[in-house]
DNA sequence: GCTCTCCTTACGGAAAACCGTAAGGTTTTG
DNA sequence: CAAAACCTTACGGTTTTCCGTAAGGAGAGC
């Protein structure tokens, strides 16, 4: 089991919850934060001093306050350490019940775990923590029963790019400019239509403003 | 103060601590409940039986889970009740800090108030308890500020409509169709195409995938 | 009454999205 | 190797969006 812990979320009570927990387990080191920038500088501060942690349990979203933060979401936090620290684990510990999402961070991110807080959240994260202690990944079955369910599934990276330049206003034409540029193939404007419609069908939309609203339910953006 | 309060959040550790906060100020009458559905039982049988409640603090997202439930958000609950009960008041205790949900709740639902969980939301919660037994409305400064701020004034009903019409995929003549039908003026296609051009300059927004992407992080839709 | 302003609608042209078809390449397969 | 299957790109036409301009109408103020 694991022996140095961090636990990133900033409403106090989940905080606690989950340190309950990890105690119950004889977690011997549980540290608490309640700021993105304050993980990464404790994870950053004992990997310096060879006392690196374990595991890091992390919420996604942090609300924002007085405190101006380099790090505002529990995503960004994930992204930062998986390149800094690859051999720090990582379960998400979140509210967001967004397959997309959750699918995005297990294969993009490789975080060990993905677990939704609800009305049996901690029962759940701790069936997570066992697995991730053995080098396995945990998602939560609610969000396991949708990624493999139907959604989501052959989605590319490709496409996600695409939906996101899409969303952020960016005509066809500049997308296939986009493609080129970062190497990313197949780039032609017909490609990129093609591209498009195949992601309209599969989601069943009936134009590109559509696929993205629906997209951004999903998580996917 | 109030009598006679029920508290809807699925998270337990959420729950008890509201529930903490309301025995301190002393409020003799509390209920718990996790699911949308119970909230709403709960108060039509109080208020059939002469002993309606006071106040409802509800979440807004509820994780759905193998209880099949009618109302499966926090924003149809407190239509539902709003509509059915318009004496209850509502406070609606949320992580969720989008400054237009918040707009949109107070100004076509009516909610009392509308308090952010964060670290210090139970502070902040408390404050909202004293002004709504006032008879006054409160907003979180932060989300407060938010509104007053910049974004998401001048944003009316239609716009809304608009705006979701077209998250939906419908094109501009169509809606320019439904808003004849539902006698909302103007309702030209021309008409259409204005309005949407103001809301894109309003949001900067490039074109109208871009827009209702920005309206969907903002909370309108 | 009148004019002025504001709101709504109408129109036309350029750009972009949508849709089908087909040509040129590449890989797979027998 | 050759045929087939598949992938990528190209092209033309229709629809929709985007944008400027202008005409028609209602109301405000003089």
């Amino acid at each position: 089991m694991f022996k140095k812990v961090l636990i990133a979320d900033d409403l106090i009570s989940v905080n606690s919850g989950v340190e309950t927990l990890l105690n119950e387990l004889h977690i011997p080191q549980i540290t608490k934060v309640q700021y993105c920038d304050d993980a990464y500088l404790k994870i950053k501060e004992a990997h310096k001093n060879g006392q690196a942690y374990d595991l890091l349990i992390t919420d996604l979203s942090f609300i924002p306050d007085h405190r101006t933060q380099k790090i505002i979401s529990g995503k960004q936090l994930v992204v930062v350490l998986k390149k800094e620290f690859p051999k720090l684990k990582i379960i998400v510990y979140t509210v967001e019940d967004k397959a997309g999402l959750a699918d995005n961070l297990i294969n993009t991110q490789h975080i060990n775990g993905y677990v939704s807080k609800g009305r049996n959240g901690l029962a759940e994260l701790k069936e997570a923590l066992k697995l991730v202690a053995k080098d396995k990944t945990y998602i939560s079955p609610a969000i396991q029963q949708i990624i493999t369910g139907s959604a989501t599934k052959n989605i590319t990276h490709n496409d996600i790019i695409l939906l996101q330049l899409l969303s952020q206003g960016m005509p066809q034409s500049q997308i296939s400019n986009y493609f080129k540029t970062h190497q990313l193939s197949p780039s032609s404007l017909s490609a990129i239509e093609k591209q498009l419609n195949r992601l309209r069908d599969y989601f069943g939309a009936k134009n590109a403003t559509h696929l993205v609203s629906i997209a951004k339910d999903l998580g996917l953006l």
